[in-house]
DNA sequence: CCAGTGACGGCTA
DNA sequence: TTAGCCGCCACTG
């Protein structure tokens, strides 16, 4: 694993680390606060390597439709959606509910 | 080395 | 408006 790389990685985690609770981000827009922009596979990717070994809110990152498409990588089928609800955050049929509203946007937030 | 796949996103028909 | 295709980047077979 090249250094660079693992620089990604570290970025990934810092930014998902700093979303508030009850609120949640999107893919792109993490790839696209780092210089990413359009590699959102990246940053999914990422969140994967670092699911067993880094202990990060990734349950607040969905995609830009806000739908739970990584929530099978989770502990369980439920378990993402279990612990978004768990921090006030609605979920239906495994798609935040008012996902624009609970938007973090590292980019405009973070600054 | 080549082809297929994937926690995505934007564009075109 | 909704549905489908292509592009990104790294990994696996």
């Amino acid at each position: 694993m090249s250094e660079d790389k693992r620089n990604f990685f570290s970025d990934v985690y810092e930014v998902v680390r700093l979303i508030p609770e009850g609120r949640v981000t999107s893919y792109g827009a993490i790839a696209s606060y780092l210089g990413s922009k359009g590699s959102a596979r990246m940053v999914g990717w990422a969140l994967i390597a670092s699911h067993p070994a880094v202990n990060i809110p990734a349950h607040r990152v969905v995609n830009r439709v806000g739908m739970l498409t990584g929530s099978q990588h989770f502990e369980g089928p439920n378990a993402m959606q279990e612990r978004l609800e768990k921090e006030g955050v609605k979920v239906k049929n495994d798609q935040v509910v008012d996902f624009d509203k609970l938007f973090w946007d590292p980019a405009k937030e973070l600054l």
